[in-house]
Order: structure tokens, then C-alpha cells, then sequence
DNA sequence: ACAATATATTGACAACTTTCGATATGTATT
DNA sequence: AATACATATCGAAAGTTGTCAATATATTGT
């Protein structure tokens, strides 16, 4: 059975704030919390980590300590994952586009 | 209208009922209001037309007037277009599928 | 042990969502 | 035009979410 859930993964995503910090995390690789929250002026310490905590929680980004700081990443292989599972459960079959590796035929 | 957000479109699909409706159109094509609500026992039309606007709203149903009803059906190419961009906006270019051991980290 | 730094958690509040009953609007039939 | 049917909209109750200030916990250096 898939370990993830299409609709708490489309959840996660459904946040201006929670979609920026994965792109970013995305383009600058691992990053701690005081860098994050640096670079959302608009949002305060603990909105950032409430969101860090839904974000892990969900599988979409993963964390290690270093010292005091505490560094998230992206992790990719599970956001990927849920993309697939997201396009296997609602686009028709039919549709052959662009670059496909996507799916292995197991829904 | 092509110039999806990706947040929104989280959102819409952030629903339980929501992501049902969708499934249920891929799989039987179209349907009337009535045919969805008949086949929620769990939901009143009231919250089936709610949800069902959500989605129209998103682009990701179209409706036609047919007589007395409303069909629904899936817009399957508008569905496609926004997971690729979701794909194309958090998955690293270049990660290959590799059956990650789904740890979904827990706090 | 103490102070400084980094992050998490708590508690509270406003804003938003989901849901439903009641009602309105539109369509066909008689 | 009156009635029946199908769907949308309104208004309110209950639940969920995003946010922050304050506080707690963990780590490092003095």
C-alpha cells in the first residue's frame, strides 16, 4: 500500500508559505531554520517551523542536526513519489506527453 | 486560462470529497449532480455543488446544462497540465525513480 | 554552571473551510 | 400557470488552519 496519502500530500502543498520554502530548499539544498526564516521576512520563527513540522511530517522534506542548527533538505525522491501518485490518480491514461519515466505502470 | 497556481490548485484537490468527485469523473465520464450526491451517502447537495464549484472555479471539472441537469466531467488536460507543474516546480531534474523505502518520518 | 544561540512547543486568536437546512433559481411537463 | 424536478445559493454552526508572543528545550562556548 502507498505509505503516502494523495489528499494530507495536496494539503501540505496548499500553503503559499509551505510551496516557497520547498522551491527554495529545492534550489539551495540544505538549509537551517534561522536561514529560512532570514529569507521570509514575513513570517516569524515559529510560523516557519509549524510549517517545517507539517512539511516533515508529510515526508516532503527531511532534517539533521548540526551543531545548534537544525538543517532541513528537500527530499525529492518523496515529492516525486507523491507527483506520481498524484498524476496516476487523476490523468487519463491516454495522454502521452512530454517526458514520461514517470510512473512505473504500478499504481 | 492557462496560468494555473499551484497553490490553488493544491487546495482544491486538498479535500477529501474533493479528490472522490474527481476520481469518480475520470472513471464514469460524465455525470449529473444527483448521480454524484446518490453516490455520497455521506454528503448533502448543498456540499456536493459546493465542492463541485470549487473545482469547476480551479478548472479541473467542466459543466454543460443537459435539460433538467448539470453534467460534470473531469478536465482531464487542465488535471495534466497541473501536476506537470507541480513536478516541473519541486521535483529535482534528474532524480531517477528510485523506489525510495518510504520512510515517512513521523516526529 | 552560566550565558548565548538555535529551534520547538504552547496557548490564544482571527481567518478560513466544511457542512447542512432552508430557500431560490432554472427547466421541463401537464 | 402550476407542478415536479434538478441544481445553486444563502446563512449559520462547527471544525480546521495560519499566525504570533511567550516560553521551553537543546547545544555550544566561557
Amino acid at each position: 500500500m502507498s505509505a503516502f496519502d494523495c489528499v494530507s500530500f495536496c494539503r501540505a502543498l496548499g500553503d503559499e508559505t509551505r510551496q516557497a520554502i520547498l522551491q527554495m530548499l529545492q534550489k539551495k539544498g540544505e538549509m537551517g531554520v534561522n536561514a529560512i526564516v532570514a529569507a521570509f521576512e514575513r513570517s516569524s520563527q515559529p510560523t516557519i517551523s509549524h510549517h517545517l513540522k507539517i512539511l516533515k511530517h508529510e515526508g516532503l522534506v527531511t532534517s539533521r542536526r548540526d551543531g545548534k542548527e537544525i538543517l532541513y533538505a528537500l527530499n525529492g525522491g518523496n515529492v516525486e513519489e507523491c507527483c506520481g501518485m498524484l498524476w496516476a490518480k487523476f490523468v487519463p491514461a491516454k495522454s502521452v506527453t512530454t517526458r514520461t519515466r514517470t510512473s512505473k505502470a504500478r499504481a
